[in-house]
DNA sequence: GAATCACATAAGTCTGTGCTTATCTGATTT
DNA sequence: AAATCAGATAAGCACAGACTTATGTGATTC
């Protein structure tokens, strides 16, 4: 079940790390590596958990391998977090402030 | 870090099943074992799990204990997508105008 | 074509975590 | 107040997972 995938996946907070910084923009894994204390294999390995989650995909572009969000992994979240928007009125408001601050 | 703790407590499908079902409506702990194959202090400790993740709340009422889902924490995960919203595919704008349909 | 580079995979270690059985706490019943 | 019930906590175990070092692979450069 890919759902337990994205959920895993977004567990550790180095691939949350990862994935933040990869929205930002595309990128290879060394450049991603930069300003974070991860060693190669670590990366390489976060990556993959990443992209078996759908939240990341790549890109082979010589011999580096471009990194992009993959909107699937962040559909499937919202796709969960629907089901329970029942429950969402509570908080409403601090979500549409947050949209608002980012949409101006 | 709560938010941490929201990923970490959905991580497990067995958590995410207990919260899926509080969802249908608040009840006791014993209530929420009723059809699913855990023991109860493996349910306790779920509970416990998903409660310091604010996913959840207790309410004692005698000598059981109520549980709910607190939205809390799934305004959390709600604060977490909306920073990756210029990645939302198109299908699940249906959030944003979810969200649009409820400030009227 | 040999060396080098970007990255993946292998194998092992160590910590975290989900489970178990056993016991404890606090509330209710008789 | 003794027994019972709902639930929490304790302690131990077994497996998952995040890391390490070492090596492999496929593309580029010299």
């Amino acid at each position: 079940m890919i759902e337990n995938d994205v959920f895993k996946a977004l567990a550790d907070p180095t691939r949350r790390s990862i994935f933040e910084k990869l929205a930002g923009g595309g990128m290879n894994a060394s450049a991603l590596r930069e300003g974070m204390r991860i060693s190669q294999p670590a990366m390489s390995q976060h990556l993959s958990v990443l992209r078996k989650a759908r939240l990341v995909r790549e890109e082979r572009q010589g011999r580096f391998v471009n990194y992009e969000v993959d909107p699937e992994g962040l559909a499937l979240i919202a796709g969960w977090l629907a089901r329970y928007r029942a429950y969402w009125p509570a908080r409403i408001g601090a979500l549409k402030t947050l949209l608002k601050e980012m949409d101006p």
